[in-house]
DNA sequence: GGAAGAATTCAACAACGGTTGACTTCTGCT
DNA sequence: AGCAGAAGTCAACCGTTGTTGAATTCTTCC
């Protein structure tokens, strides 16, 4: 096959950004150990010395696909104060952070990374302990359970997340945000408020 | 430091026991990708030809060490017919398998490595699909929704075990099993026979 | 028009990790 | 006592991957 012409193409190119694109891909798909720069140089349509040029190390990479546009914890505030209304709020919300295409690619790329990427196992540490369990140790009863109770509901939150969008079961995978927020939020207020 | 005299050591060893207790550790711990022959030879204090010269490839050596020494779907069979004791009943032999040690190990080393390791991830494919959620399925109410009801205990317990055990929060990791019971029965029992 | 700098590829390096053939030592059997 | 075979280590191979310095090409500015 006819190799590529040497030094810089002509015209303006967006180079950073379809790597960025083709990391984010990759990373979601695979998760960091088995994403290789090579691969995403290729996929970038790039050598992969372009790679390092733009972004360093392969950390660094990953660190600049998986950036947030949106703070998730924003989501959680304003939540309603009506113990029936607080979980079907909560489950819309959540869905509504991971079925933003944009946001599911970054989360499923921190998630599928996190158990070959130390930095994103932190972040998702710190993500679960500073940023949602507070939020619902808030809102929940004020008996002495609240921990309990928070992290109830962090449990049923991240069994939606595995199963909709990580494992993907084909029920919950298709169905609608609606649907779910129907069947699952009465259980997260129960978490959060009722007798357990 | 001094080097290891070659041939065959005197007595009798188990030395493959030890090769086998040294990947299960590591690959719970570390999961597929991050686990190197070199660090299970080292942990087993022997040569890493010697972890192939018994097991093969890597590969080998995993599916070795993943070996469950009792299937996991056994304990689905003979539940209550009762709807309010089908939940907590389930939940008690879920965390019944995961709470024996050499069962944990062993999942976790499944866990772990379903992102990096095509084969655990089908194994646990199987075990959900082919495993739990036939048996769910033919628990849940027979309205015309049973497959939406098994999806949902599938999450819920995905999420109790993710919590509990992979990522480790500290009230559900320390919880008794009874408490757990107490608390996440009821709610497998409505999603399985409830008004939802 | 020419120079500087950025954007690109090339080629290769270093380290890692899975694997293998050769060699050594010990046990058990004849 | 000697031999065969198993249990071990040694040394190195090979492929992959992250990374880097050098070289080339294009754009922009003076």
């Amino acid at each position: 096959m006819t190799a590529k012409p040497r030094g810089r193409r002509p015209g303006s190119n967006d180079t950073a950004d379809q790597i960025l694109a083709a990391a984010r891909e990759l990373f979601a798909e695979r998760g960091y150990a088995r994403t290789t720069i090579r691969a995403i140089a290729a996929q970038a349509n790039v050598d992969p010395a372009l790679v390092h040029h733009y972004f360093g190390t392969k950390d660094a990479l990953f660190d600049a696909a998986v950036q947030m546009p949106v703070d998730p914890r924003q989501v959680m505030s304003g939540l309603p104060d009506d113990p029936r209304a607080i979980g079907p709020e909560l489950v819309r919300r959540v869905l509504g952070v991971w079925d933003r295409p944009e946001m599911q690619e970054r989360l499923r790329g921190m998630i599928g990374s996190a158990l070959t990427h130390e930095g994103a196992a932190e972040t998702l540490r710190e993500m679960l302990t500073r940023g949602l369990l507070p939020v619902l140790r808030d809102l929940a009863l004020d008996d002495d359970r609240r921990d309990w109770r928070a992290e109830l509901v962090a449990a049923q939150m991240a069994g939606l997340i595995v199963g909709r969008y990580v494992v993907g079961l084909p029920r919950l995978r298709r169905a609608s945000s609606a649907d779910l927020v129907a069947s699952v939020g009465p259980v997260v207020s129960h978490y959060l408020t009722g007798r357990l």
